[in-house]
DNA sequence: ATATTGAATATTGGATCCAATATCCAGTAG
DNA sequence: CTACTGGATATTGGATCCAATATTCAATAT
């Protein structure tokens, strides 16, 4: 039979739209670090009833995007300066490894898709691009590693901090640097060269770590 | 005034209970890989409604014990060989910085703890309580690292394959070296030997990885 | 006998309603 | 004027009901 086919069964409940755009509104910063979730507003917003956005906030607390409190209702989660420096380490621990085992296994085609993001991310002109094309060529890089489990635990670090490095990233001349890091990191990818693109991407996270602390003690 | 107080505000929720309740059934493996958890059964045990039941379901999810379907249901995740690896691949990486950063701020009092749950573990007749109290072990010992973030990773990671560990300790002679590997990991933290409690870990987590790979193929 | 259809049942997802708790504010005593 | 009390309002947690989908199984056609 010829039929473009759907899995319907795949198809997103409720829950899930609400889940994804409150994960998609904390991680891009739209929702401020403390502000409360009001489900009744929530889903009036979706034009939904508060049971699925209560299944959403319950699932955003298991990823440690909110806070929630008996009766008294959630808020968006932020991380002290202390906690988000041990995300960077943490970042810093199981990306270099992820990149060691990816490197062998990058295909020509994988290079030429993270080098097409590279390139959008050093060209892209708005600033809320740059976080999203960031995640875009480091997790095409990391993809070819073969590791889905190490995956889902960088993106779920990636979460938590993403927001402040995109405000840092418009904020400073982080822009700049990353662009050159990114544009090593490629080089020793397409060299084969595992281990220096482990060390560039060590000294890349560490440096991120390093100029986000300077800007949060600022504030 | 003197009166011994509790914080009300954090006392669970029907939600959290059935959660917690669910969650410690399948790390102990008592709800088998792929079993269907039925929510108005689920519902009925605990005298709650349906609710609740679907908010713990749903949090399950999120951390990877459960997979569901829309309008088909939840089901207890399993993990196959090469996912189970490489969740021991994970953990080798962060335990064993972990450790190495926990030794030099262990405590005598610390320390003392640990060589409690080792003795426990040692000593313990039953079965059932080995996984929990080499959790305990290499928990206090971790405890000490001061990494929140790290260690609720690691407890994640844990929770996954909790149940084959469990299942191959009872099975095979790992209860014997589990024991001979705690000792000496705990000799190295005494002695602040971080690299070498290290190593040690690094091994010890190898050596459970390849004896349950050996479990796992021949079943 | 096997495959297909359609009704009956079971199960999940969501809406609405009620109860429990928190928050806010006016009133009152001191 | 300040501190406490009590009620009004807002918000969350849970129960019940309804709709949508899956599953099972009997009936039927080939």
């Amino acid at each position: 039979m010829k039929l473009k086919s759907v899995d319907i069964s795949r198809t997103a409940s409720a829950a899930t739209i609400v889940f994804e755009a409150l994960r998609k509104a904390i991680i891009e910063g739209e929702l401020q670090d403390g502000e409360p979730l009001r489900q009744d507003e929530i889903a009036r917003m979706f034009n939904t009833s508060r049971i699925p956005v209560r299944e959403a906030i319950s699932r955003l607390e298991e990823q440690g995007l909110v806070k929630s409190q008996r009766y008294k209702g959630a808020v968006v989660a932020g991380l002290s300066l202390e906690e988000a420096s041990e995300v960077f380490d943490f970042r810093a621990l199981v990306e270099c490894e992820v990149i060691r085992r990816a490197v062998p296994q990058m295909s020509p085609t994988l290079l030429a898709e993270a080098r097409a993001y590279c390139e959008d991310f050093a060209a892209s002109p708005n600033p809320m691009d740059w976080g999203d094309l960031n995640r875009k060529f480091h997790g095409a890089l990391y993809s070819a590693c073969a590791l889905p489990y190490h995956i889902s635990v960088v993106d779920n670090a990636m979460d938590r901090i993403d927001r402040y490095l995109r405000a840092q990233l418009v904020l400073s001349d982080g822009m700049e640097r990353a662009n050159i890091e990114h544009l090593a990191i490629l080089e020793a990818c397409e060299k084969g060269d595992a281990e220096r693109a482990a060390a560039l991407t060590l000294a890349h996270i560490e440096g991120a770590k390093a100029s986000l602390a300077e800007h949060m003690k600022s504030r």
